[in-house]
DNA sequence: CTGAAACTTCAAGTACACTTGAAGTCAAGC
DNA sequence: GCTTGACTTCAAGTGTACTTGAAGTTTCAG
């Protein structure tokens, strides 16, 4: 097995990254990877572009959708792979909302736990079920666990999962 | 405002469950619900229905798809709503999965932790990016956090998000 | 130089979880 | 009894994240 190459084919890329191919292309006309060509029009991917996927698939893990994902890494100056000072900044970020989807995991957990105990029979005593906590958020998704109640019989819209 | 009556219409049960009647008759159309009908064809849900939403908006939130939901929740005997028993079967079974995807959550974050203080410059040396980690599960979802690298050039499928 | 593997584009397809719209029916208050 | 809002079905549309397939081109080991 010889060393990387500094310029990696697609497949390569694919293969180093646990990325599909059709997945690089797609992640590329998002806007989110770039490549140079060879004279044949083949893609050129460098190593940086291989930490920028695994960012990439952290941001996702995170709940991120692609568009959000591409816009934090476009919000770097000049768009760059992030330097040690971005990726600070990003992971910084990353870890806030990370702490925030464990905690109110956490407190879905707890709040299941209760009803473990307690089975579950009343709609009206159950905390799982308990208008107080109606608006548990869910992170980086941004869900509600359960909607608030609004006017009677009126529809809302509940944020989509990405 | 009236006391809750014993039936419910769509449009009420959407209004106290927090979704859409365009949702809960697509619920029902998969099965994860059902209802009667008025002499008119209308549907009536019962008030168990709206404990099942919760759960199925519950079970959502871990990461289960619809069909995986409805198959947890017709595994209870005779597919009835969950009486106590089942519900403290299904909710422990719940908090494992839910247990396992925050101890997925704190392992990302550790790690994303140490880059913080690396700055990640070096792709051989930062944990995030070792291949010793690259098994990093993601819980219900079951994603790779970074594919195993398979052999040279092939293609891998990667589990998707649902 | 050649042949196979890897690459190219582009359009269409897939899966999930819904939403929207059309065209029509039902229920309930006045 | 009539009007109005809520309901009905069904087909098609939406958004995300890709994958697949066809038809053709490039790269590189031998």
């Amino acid at each position: 097995m010889p060393a990387l190459p500094a310029k990696l084919t697609i497949g390569q890329t694919a293969a180093r990254s646990g990325v599909r191919t059709s997945a690089l292309r797609y992640y590329e006309s998002l806007g989110l990877i770039s490549s140079e060509r060879t004279a044949g029009d083949q893609r050129r991917f460098t190593r940086e572009t291989l930490r920028r996927i695994a960012v990439i698939r952290a941001a996702q893990l995170l709940g991120l959708t692609l568009r959000e994902i591409r816009i934090a890494l476009n919000e770097l100056p000049e768009a760059r792979t992030p330097d040690r000072h971005d990726w600070q900044r990003l992971s910084q970020t990353w870890r806030g909302s990370l702490d925030r989807r464990i905690a109110d995991l956490q407190a879905l957990r707890d709040r299941l736990s209760g009803c473990i105990g307690c089975g579950c029979l009343s709609l009206e005593s159950c905390a799982l079920f308990n208008p107080a906590d109606r608006a548990a958020r869910a992170g980086a998704g941004a869900q509600y666990l359960f909607g608030d109640a609004p006017g009677p019989d009126a529809e809302r819209a509940l944020p989509r999962r990405p």
